[in-house]
DNA sequence: ATCCATTCTGCACGTTTGTGCATAGAGCTT
DNA sequence: AAGCTCTATGCACAAACGTGCAGAATGGAT
């Protein structure tokens, strides 16, 4: 019969989670083998039929988090990393745990804002499937540059999402920063934009990483031919010191008067303010400039990070950045 | 040092349920025995650390639940449990999962109005703890009988809901029913009644079985020395079919002129109705009647129950009761 | 300092679970 | 119906896991 595969995943899920049951009396009860309940609670997981979710009981957690969450009003995930490891397998495990902390923050009728960035394109490839109804994933800011138009790279990001929580898609086809500001307000007026600046006006949800001048390795948006010197220089000069989908401001939170910004696709950072649930992911300590200036900027509301990040932004543990 | 035992567990089961790591390698991590990684982990899930629930798309689930859900506008979780089983391992069983359900639903802040009966202490007994702060538990109706206080069957439930949420808990020291409608309304008078009113009028959740007058095992209050011969020939002329909380109504949903409503204390059908998150726990077919009344009377909001009774509760699977 | 009671730890063992592979079955085409 | 492809199943083995037990550590009490 037809009902087998989600329904009996469903069921086992149930014995297997909520009853305690082993797989294997569950296979007798269902008329199967052993091994099926395995893969059928393993797809069970895949699908987000079952939702784990870690709750730390904010006043009893590690000192570290209960730190970060009174200097910078936001609920933090500090993520478990040894120190030895790479960067590339922590930004692997950062994004790991932040996609399973996502997913459960999904539901039906949530306009989901999504960044891209090497971040966002990590946990993009960590998402877990979830079965949702009219959710919207819609791209926060342009990804083209001088050389190519950025499409396929953020689509893959955004259509990982998409596929994951079974939403319709938009992307954003305009490059990551025009030329001219007044061809920015131009295609601002236009309707095709519009519909996608609507859409996120109202988002529930925005996800994006942090971008920071001084990164060891530094996000794409400073190296990725996306600004040419002049652009670098007038950075320098208004001493900006990271970014948000695009958007720069200063160590203190603040943006105004940054030119950039006015030639920038993303999101001003007081309409990304105005969004319920704003979800920042960042790995790796170099990046601790940036997102200094983004939690004081109060962009986000949930923060996930490594601990060895976490534990440079409260000021312990490994160098103290210089900073100017 | 002391952070080692919570601090450790939230680590581990950080790195178990959300970075997929084995025990080994976070024993290694944390620098012990896989031993002592497999009991941390179980520490997590019994202190609520970790929460894992099953949440079934709504659409497209099972043909049963789906036509209860639209029947009754009510959202249900059918138990699976084998036909074969007894009435107490059914119990049993249905009874672990609606703790395990329950346990995501209960929040700081929430105040809880739970019933007594076989149901609810079964329930009781299965809770897994979960820290939540400023959390009441508030006893919904008396349990004193002819006999005896009632106090200590009913208080253990209540301690054991308690317990698990870390919550106060406020006992209702009253009978189930006063002989004297007058006698009620002199004590509904009493400020130390009024401060249990009160709480009851502000729950957030409130959990139930029902009482069935035609089941095969007569609940508590039909059996248990609550009522005389008296009341109990006037309960048959009223066309009762169960209660909950000792709150009777009849198969259409009804309550008004059931005499006997006037000197029981629990709340009435209205007032449960305001409750945001009204939880009915039902295990066994024979309370079919009574379940049935409950739902009609729109006093569910959740209905969690064995899979033979949601096959009778949609009529088929198994004898259609007799009804008059 | 010594003793005792209690809790925590790691080991060793048996149980439970994940998965590669060969096979069976379902669905489609011709 | 035969042939094909693609998926689902069960087996068998290896990996991962839970737990009784004995010894170590901890924290009082004397």
């Amino acid at each position: 019969m037809m009902r087998s595969r989600h329904s009996d995943a469903l069921r086992a899920a149930q014995m297997y989670y909520l009853q305690d049951l082993t797989m294997d009396a569950i296979a007798r009860e269902l008329r199967t083998s052993r091994s099926t309940v395995s893969r059928l609670l393993s797809a069970a997981r895949d699908t987000g039929l079952v939702q784990i979710q870690i709750r730390n009981p904010l006043d009893t957690g590690p000192e570290l988090e209960s730190m970060i969450r009174r200097e910078y009003n936001v609920d933090v995930h500090v993520v478990p990393v040894l120190e030895s490891l790479n960067e590339a397998e922590t930004l692997d495990r950062v994004a790991l745990q932040a996609a399973r902390t996502i997913g459960p923050l999904v539901d039906s009728n949530a306009i989901i804002g999504v960044a891209w960035g090497s971040t966002l394109s990590a946990v993009s490839r960590h998402l877990t499937r979830k079965i949702t109804h009219d959710t919207v994933v819609v791209q926060l800011n342009g990804a083209g540059n001088m050389h190519t138009t950025g499409i396929t790279y953020a689509s893959d990001i955004m259509r990982r999402f998409g596929s994951a929580y079974g939403a319709r898609v938009e992307q954003f086809p305009v490059p990551a920063f025009f030329d001219h500001a007044a061809t920015k307000a131009a295609m601002w007026n236009e309707r095709s934009v519009q519909r996608i600046l609507d859409l996120q006006a109202r988002m529930s949800i925005a996800i994006f990483g942090v971008g920071s001048v001084e990164a060891d390795y530094p996000s794409h948006v400073y190296a990725g031919g996306y600004l040419d010197e002049n652009d670098l220089r007038m950075l320098a000069h208004s001493d900006v010191v990271g970014d948000v989908a695009t958007v720069f401001f200063r160590r203190d939170g603040s943006s105004d008067g940054i030119v950039l910004n006015e030639r920038s696709t993303g999101p001003a950072l007081a309409q990304l303010r105005q969004v319920r649930r704003r979800i920042c992911v960042v790995s790796g300590a170099s990046k601790i400039n940036g997102l200094r200036g983004a939690l004081t900027a109060g962009l986000a509301t949930d923060l996930i990070l490594d601990e060895a990040t976490a534990r440079r932004l409260v000021g312990f543990g490994g160098v103290n950045p210089a900073n100017g």
